[in-house]
RNA sequence: GCACAGGUGGCCGAGCGGUUAAUGGCAGCAGACUGUAAAUCUGCCGCUCCUUGGAGCUACGGAGGUUCGAAUCCUCCCCUGUGCACCA
């Protein structure tokens, strides 16, 4: 009796939300003879650590190597530290700004802390791709890019639009996929996962292994998720993300935000929930059995269950309908400290409210801070209208009354 | 190396001596409406300081220069692209 699964039944849990797989046939075949040999597949993803924290757009990809892990296969959960030192050019239209070692060694630190939430540790072989690149001298360089060609690289969507646009490439861009195909063949893998921008470099792997007398990987490769604007994919730094180590009152609702046409993404690559109930319910929608709204409620708690507490996740929930449905803020909101210093507040004088909110975080300055002000936006809990100015208070040893500024309500402790 | 074309605020893109923090579009933020959806409408959209209105500073690749005054003219430098040359 094998320690695997059927086939069939593991190929139901792999082909959930995988757009694209080289090949299907290929992985049946590699999973009919690791289920008898009983040796686990090699799977791994990349992740190179260029921003300092994960969000859910990573999370579809580590939650498909999960899958593999929970069928008992071998998950590789590779840190690019070096290849993050070209930056992957997908999806850029300029190259990259390299990054410092010391900038990757802590993004690399709160990957390896973040990734658990999804990963079994016990189970996840981690590695970074310094170790094989990093011994890569010149003559070993040359010998593995040998065996790629310009026109090939060129051939790469990324490349030929900025080709095409007379913007520049840099020769080491042209590096990074031959890196990434050098690391399936130091890693000996049998899949690689990636998402669909990916495609190039994935190939890279399957090429290089063919080379390097290996079996080419299997690639399969998951759809982008879109960030909250719905249109550009998830990333920190287009500001549409939800980091996987926000606080659960955050998480909650920028899930609440996105555009109900978002959700059925959302349904698909950020649960366990079958497809067919995802189409089931998306149809329920459409005759108008349910409304989305009450999806939506269902699905942002689905997911901050994942990274919460029930209790943390219901409370959310609930803060965030007194807080919009009811419109009202509630009283136990995020507190955050302030000292009075850093607000310039002495006692016996009106506090700075610009100030305030920019080190509360509810505004980028204090410029922006006093506009906002200005128009009328900001919110003081118990004081009915929305205030211009200043408002006193006792002496600094205190709380706040809760301020809302947009979407968010935070109370300062001021010391 | 030579020639030509370019480098403007998060992005695109006007402006080519003075009502110019710099037209316009996109993105973003806030408000109204709503389901914190979509659509729509309104305002904002460099920073700091005093403050219901102002003041100052910084900004058009970089450094100088011409001028009462420059993103706009001149010089040098840096960067990008294209073509040519070089590849003894």
């Amino acid at each position: 009796m094998s320690k695997f699964l059927p086939v069939d039944e593991q190929m139901d849990l792999l082909e959930k939300g995988a757009t694209e797989i080289v090949r299907v046939s290929d992985l049946r075949e590699r999973l009919e003879d690791s289920r008898k040999t009983g040796r686990p597949l090699r799977v791994k993803a990349g992740f190179d650590p260029t921003a300092p924290d994960l969000h859910l757009g990573h999370t579809v990809l580590m939650r498909k190597l999960r899958h593999f892990q929970q069928l008992g296969h071998q998950v590789i959960f590779l840190i690019g530290d070096f290849t993050s030192l070209i930056g992957d050019p997908t999806g850029r239209n300029v190259t990259r700004k390299p990054l410092t070692l010391e900038q990757i060694q802590t993004n690399a630190a709160t990957y390896k802390q973040q990734v658990f939430k999804i990963l079994d540790e016990a189970k996840t072989e981690v590695r970074y791709n310094s170790e094989w690149l990093g011994k890569l001298d010149y003559e070993g360089t040359i010998r593995v890019t040998s065996h790629f060609t310009v026109s090939q690289m060129l051939e790469r969507d990324e490349f030929h639009k900025r080709f095409q646009a007379e913007q520049p490439i840099s020769l080491h861009e042209l590096l990074y996929p031959v890196m990434q195909g050098y690391d399936s063949v130091a890693l000996e893998c049998d899949v690689e996962l990636g998402g669909t921008d990916q495609k190039f470099n994935l190939q890279c792997g399957r090429d290089l292994q063919r080379h390097y007398g290996q079996k080419p990987q299997i690639i399969l490769m998951t759809p982008i998720l879109e960030g909250l604007d719905g249109v550009q994919k998830m990333s920190k730094s287009l500001n549409n993300a939800i980091g996987i180590n926000e606080p659960p009152q955050e998480m909650y609702g920028k899930l609440m935000s996105i555009s109900d046409e978002l959700m059925w993404k959302y349904w698909e690559l950020l649960t366990d929930i079958p497809q067919s109930e995802v189409n089931r319910l998306r149809n329920e929608v459409a005759n108008g059995r349910q409304h989305p709204m009450a999806l939506k409620t269902l699905l942002s708690q689905t997911i901050v269950s994942g990274f919460y507490s029930m209790e943390e996740t219901l409370k959310a929930a609930h803060d965030w309908g007194t807080m919009h449905r009811q419109n009202v803020i509630p009283d136990d909101v995020e507190r955050v400290a302030v000292s009075a210093g850093e607000v310039g507040w002495e006692v016996n004088k009106p506090i700075r409210l610009d100030k305030l909110l920019v080190a509360m975080g509810l505004a980028p300055s204090n410029s922006e801070a006093q506009r906002k002000i200005k128009e009328g936006a900001l919110e003081v809990k118990g004081v009915g209208d929305r205030i211009k100015l200043y408002v006193p208070l006792e002496e600094p040893p205190c709380e706040m009354p809760p301020l809302r500024l947009g979407k968010r309500a935070k109370i300062a402790v001021i010391s």
